[in-house]
DNA sequence: TACCCTTTAGTTGTGCACAACTTAATTGTG
DNA sequence: CACAATTAAGTTGTGCACAACTAAAGGGTA
C-alpha cells in the first residue's frame, strides 16, 4: 500500500502522465515519417497491422482490437476505402454488422510495410528485452486504468 | 548491439507502439472523468499545470514545455481565455511575442485540480517507484524518438 | 539605410478521439 | 406474436495534433 498522499506523488504523476502522451507523439512523428511513402497515417497503419494478420472481420471487432469506436472508426475506414485499401461490406447472416475486408492493394501493401517495424524498432533505441518489459508495464497500466474508469461507471 | 532484423521483434515493436498508444488514451479517459468538474480537456490541464508551477511566459516557452507549437497552442488558449482562465498579451519589449497569464479564476482553479493527480495516481494503480521507473524510460525514449527524428531531418 | 533572414503567433486544412445521438436490425420476454 | 431492450454502424459536433502557410516584428550586414 505505497499510495499515501506525498507531495512528492503528487509531481511524479503530473510527469507520469505527461510523459507518456509526449511519448506516444514522439513515436507518432517518427511512423509519419516512415509511414510516408506509404500514404497511410499512423492509426490507418495499426488497423492495416489488424487486418494483415487477421484477415477480414467486422468493424466491431477491428475496434476491439485498436479499442476504438465506430465513431472512429467509420470515417477512418471510409477514407481508406477511398484510398482502395479496404471494401466494406454488410453482412447477409446479420444486417448490423459490416465486414471488412482487404483488397488486393491492400494486401499488396504489406510488401512495401513490411521494414517499417524495423525502421521504428532502430529509432527507438530499445533492445528486445527493454521493449517486452515496457509493453508489458504499459499493458498492465491500461488494463487497471480501464478497470478503474469501469468501475467508476458502475459506482456511478 | 541488439537491433538483428528477428522476426520477433517486429511484432513486438508494432505491440509496443500500439500499447503506448493505448495506455496514452486510457490515461486520457480517466483525465477526462477526474476533470469533469473544473471543465478543463486533458491538455488544458497540462497547460494550466505549467503555468501554475512557472507562472506567465510566453506562448513559445509553454510550448516548449508542452513540446506543442502554436498551431495547437493558439486555439487551446483562445479557447482558455474564453472560458476566463488566462489572459493574453503582446510584450511590449518584443511585439512579436504574446505573453500569457493565469486569470484570477485561473489561479483560483488550482484549489480545485489539488486532489486530481492523487486520484489518478491510485487509478493506475501504480506505486512511486514504479511510476519514477515508468516516467525514465519514457522520457529517455520521447529523447531518443525526437533524436532520431532530428538527425534524419537533417540528413535529409 | 536597405535588404534579407529569422523568429513568433496565428490561420487553414486534414485526420484522429470521443461523447452524444440516430437508424436499423436483432434478441428477449410477456 | 408484439413490443421493449439491446446491438452495430454511422453521423454530428467539439477539441487536439500537426503540416503548410501567412503576417508582422526583430536582427544582421552590405
Amino acid at each position: 500500500m505505497s499510495h499515501q498522499p506525498r507531495p512528492d506523488l503528487l509531481r511524479l504523476d503530473l510527469q507520469l502522465c505527461f510523459t507518456l502522451h509526449a511519448a506516444s507523439r514522439a513515436f507518432g512523428g517518427v511512423y509519419r515519417r516512415v509511414l510516408r511513402e506509404t500514404e497511410l497515417t499512423y492509426p490507418q497503419y495499426l488497423a492495416m497491422l489488424v487486418l494483415w494478420e487477421h484477415g477480414e472481420m467486422p468493424v466491431k471487432k477491428l475496434g476491439e482490437y485498436l479499442r476504438l469506436d465506430s465513431g472512429t472508426l467509420s470515417p477512418l475506414l471510409k477514407r481508406m476505402q477511398t484510398a482502395g485499401l479496404v471494401q466494406r461490406e454488410r453482412s447477409a447472416q446479420d444486417e448490423r454488422s459490416v465486414t471488412v475486408r482487404l483488397t488486393a492493394e491492400g494486401e499488396a501493401l504489406r510488401e512495401k510495410a513490411q521494414d517499417i517495424p524495423l525502421k521504428v524498432g532502430e529509432a527507438s533505441g530499445l533492445d528486445m528485452e527493454e521493449m517486452v518489459d515496457l509493453r508489458t508495464r504499459l499493458q498492465r497500466l491500461t488494463a487497471t486504468l480501464d478497470a478503474a474508469l469501469a468501475e467508476e461507471a458502475d459506482g456511478a
